[in-house]
DNA sequence: CTTGACCCTGTAGTGACTACAGGGTGTGTC
DNA sequence: GACACACCCTGTAGTCACTACAGGGTCAAG
């Protein structure tokens, strides 16, 4: 199989599949005579745990480590769980936050009705006012787990 | 007041300063003979402006056609408010992307208990399926709003 | 006169891709 | 055989909002 049809079974994009194996999370395929890419099924199946990984927002670096105890089977999974664990950890908080948010931007667009021009702007005016010390700045400690802007 | 005291005052590192001012965000402030910036009381309440939406996990884009408002002050303020229902809809949208994640995450962690060896691990083998449908698949449309990994 | 804190510019790195540019390959049609 | 078109290759640069140097200048205190 080529790269486009393990792309069309995977749902991945060719150059995500390319990025893949430069960051070593695919080996390298077999290559046709005319050098391009040759999968097999044991491929797709790494293929599809990796964007299974990335549904759940893992990073790359969490994926690989998975990665490594699929790899080398004989070891107990307790760190597995740890590393579930933590990362459950990251959601929740990065939640937490986004709820802190979604409040303090409610209370920001309760300023103005829209019937001023902007100069009068209550929204403009309290942003003008440095942040209440109850918002936790989202980015002060990295999560790891994006918030409200994709990335 | 030079380029150390702003960032005190504001909480914002000195690099970042020099960021929004290659960004555009922040004027141009003066220069001492040797050649420091020196900045003045707007600059520091239009830094307060830029890093209190930045609190608000707003976008650089999106602060500057806040300051456009703020700077032609003769314009109904209506876009302010779209921009901030905008921003509060993204905010909402990954709250819910985030709490489907949790509950596939804390579905995936039942999975193993901890006892066996990795080759028997519920989690790595629930892994190598693909993805249910329902899981919204976080990065699909670019909300701008950041999931679980920080920046 | 030296130490140390501060300031300057410019460049490169972060994560996980995405988007070319510039070229080669393979299949079908005329 | 000539051409079109879809697919494949490598390599590089861009995204976002910073952050972290490298390599140098300035200034006040001791």
């Amino acid at each position: 199989m080529k790269i486009g049809e393990l792309a069309n079974r995977t749902g991945c994009p060719v150059e995500t599949i390319r990025y893949y194996e430069r960051e070593g999370l695919l080996p390298e395929p077999a290559r046709s005579s005319a050098n391009y890419r040759l999968y097999a099924e044991p491929h797709a199946e790494r293929l599809r745990f990796i964007r299974h990984c990335r549904t759940l927002d893992m990073t790359l670096d969490e994926i690989r480590t998975l990665l490594d105890y699929h790899d080398r089977p004989r070891q107990p999974c307790n760190a597995v769980n740890g590393l579930i664990d933590d990362h459950l950890a990251h959601v929740e908080a990065r939640i937490e936050q986004l709820q802190a948010l979604r409040e303090a931007l409610a209370t920001l667009r309760s300023r103005c009705q829209g019937e001023s021009d902007s100069s009068h702007c209550g929204i403009l005016q309290e942003l003008a006012q440095p942040a209440p010390r109850e918002l936790p700045a989202i980015h002060d400690e990295p999560s790891h787990v994006p918030g409200p802007h994709g990335h």
